[in-house]
RNA sequence: GGCGCUAUCGUCUAGGGGACUAGGACGGGGCCCUCUCAAGGCCCAAACACGGGUUCGAAUCCCGUUAGCGCUACCA
């Protein structure tokens, strides 16, 4: 164990390639978790080295898929690219003190090599021919502007580092090859880039994912030859699909964007990852951000790669949906509700308590805030389509189906107070008049009043509705009943 | 191929030499509740990869095997 550093300060490095995948999002967010644990500092770098791939859309993806999760950086952002002399000055160190030295060989050359030893099945390394040229060669060379790469020189030894989740890892030097850190156009390959910038930026504890594990032994070489002290590094396990293969585009949404579109909640989806590869110990599972902060300890990191389960997932939000404060819940559904085109602002505004318990009574059975919405419209619009299915089960003969409307809707009319209990005692003593059993009453009602199978308790969806909404229903599923055993009878 | 990492129910995991008849959760099955569907409650099926050690005793420690994954660029 290494000991821990006083003021922790942690960075999230993603290269913008694309958008926020829920890999990224889980390292964010347990370098997030840490800083805010031990009271450091989470800061963010956009690692765009290789102009050619990164893109100004994929960084404004970061962004947004962090903002929305609330995992939210201190201090202003860093742009690796814009950190290009001081990167070309360590590699210049680094050539002065003996560390590293130039190479001429070209790609196509090294290609050919690499293809050599792969036709003989051996493995390939670079055999140092650059670093045995006399340096009056050297010289010479440079001075007639032939292009060289800088490559490090991999000392002899084993290079091993107390990894906190791994304990010790260790690699032999041997195994290493002579990389290169300045391409033959003065720009950074990836490990220089790296730890130079986390010199920079004072970075205390590295903590990524587990392909980062064989770049680790490079990079404390380099932090030596720079003779700067190590940070602790923390390799987390991959997050791979259903079929045990890496996360891809095949297995479904990967990006946070998707899930936040699906109706997911910040929080469920932040509970949820905070499980994949870390666990607070005595079954704990639902836990908003505040206790993921106060339950969070490297001692609760996995080693084991896991399976990102979706439909686990699922079941968070449902968890989340029924947890989280209505007040929090409101915020993100309202504009949903006013988009689907079932109220405006004001209109919400000036009943808001009825929306709230309108929203209490949805959240129970959805499992994404799209859940909600779609459930909703039944209590917003004037009008209402009955589904198919639900016309078949429960209102089987129309002429039936119309005249225990017509009793019921007259049963709901003079009941004295538009609650609950009245509400219920009338349908029941309905039903026992006629002999029939109550759900014989309060089916064929539910698809009068919300068009489905599926609903609320049904004296709840009455109350919500309303009296006049609600009676209002019955009447025009009563006509509906009566033209279409019309339609069917001529 | 070389190097590295990993290995408990289908999945996420608890466990860290005796507390293990291996616990919880998702998913699956059943029951209860009940006006439907959820939610909730109860119950069931379901795992220590394999082989050797060490030890009085191994899911737990060691070695090996196997399997999976990662890396192996003038990508990040």
């Amino acid at each position: 164990m290494t000991d821990t550093p006083r003021r922790p300060r942690l960075r999230f490095a993603p290269s913008p390639t694309g958008y926020l995948h829920v890999g990224g999002a889980r390292t964010a967010l347990f370098n997030w978790l840490y800083a805010k644990h031990f009271g450091g500092q989470f800061l963010l770098r956009i690692e765009d080295t290789d102009k050619a791939r990164g893109t100004d859309a994929s960084t404004r993806a970061i962004f947004e898929g962090l903002q929305w999760l609330g995992l939210d950086w201190q201090e202003d952002v860093v742009y690796q690219g814009a950190n290009l002399e001081r990167h070309q000055r360590d590699a210049r160190t680094m050539l002065d003190n003996g560390a590293a030295y130039r190479c001429f060989c070209t790609p196509a050359e090294l290609d050919a090599r690499r293809k050599d030893a792969e036709s003989r099945k051996e493995s390939f390394k670079y055999d140092r021919r650059c670093d045995r040229l006399p340096a009056n060669e050297v010289t010479r060379r440079v001075a007639a502007g032939e292009p060289f790469v800088v490559r490090f020189r991999i000392p002899e030894g084993t290079t091993s580092w107390d990894d906190l989740v791994h304990d010790t890892i260790s690699f032999p030097n041997k195994d290493l090859e002579d990389f290169v850190i300045l391409r033959s156009n003065a720009t950074p390959i990836y490990n220089l880039a790296v730890v130079s910038d986390d010199m920079a930026m004072d970075i205390t504890l590295v903590m990524r994912g587990d392909d980062h594990i064989s770049n680790t032994p490079k990079q404390i070489l380099l932090y030596k030859a720079l003779g700067a002290a190590l940070p602790v590094f923390a390799h987390l396990p991959m997050i791979h699909g259903m079929d045990g293969k890496k996360l891809s585009k095949r297995h479904g949404a990967t990006a946070v964007g998707d899930y936040q579109h699906q109706g997911l909640l910040p929080g469920a989806m932040l509970n949820f990852l905070a499980l994949l590869g870390w666990s607070p110990g005595e079954d704990r599972e639902v836990m908003t951000m505040e206790q993921m902060i106060e339950l969070f300890t490297p001692d609760g990191l996995l080693r084991k790669a896991a399976i990102f389960d979706p439909k686990k997932l699922d079941w968070m939000n449902g968890q989340h949906l029924s947890l989280i404060p209505l007040a929090d819940l409101e915020p993100t559904v309202t504009p949903m509700m006013i988009e689907a085109g079932f109220v405006d602002q004001s209109s919400l505004d000036s009943r808001r308590e009825w929306y709230m318990s309108l929203l209490d009574m949805l959240r129970v059975r959805a499992r994404t805030t799209d859940d909600i919405v779609r459930q909703a419209g039944p209590y917003f619009l004037d009008s209402i389509a009955y589904d198919p299915e639900a016309v078949a089960k429960n209102w089987k003969d129309p002429s039936a189906a119309a005249d225990i409307l017509q009793s019921t809707a007259d049963a709901l009319g003079a009941t004295s107070s538009w609650t609950p209990e009245p509400l219920e005692a009338s349908l029941r003593s309905l039903a026992d008049a006629r002999g029939l059993a109550a759900g014989k009453i309060f089916q064929p009602l539910r698809v009068a009043l919300t068009g489905l199978a599926v609903s609320p308790g049904i004296f709840d969806v009455l109350v919500m509705q309303g009296r006049a909404l609600a009676l209002h229903r019955i009447q025009s599923a009563v006509r509906w009943l009566e033209s279409s055993t019309n339609i069917s009878a001529s």
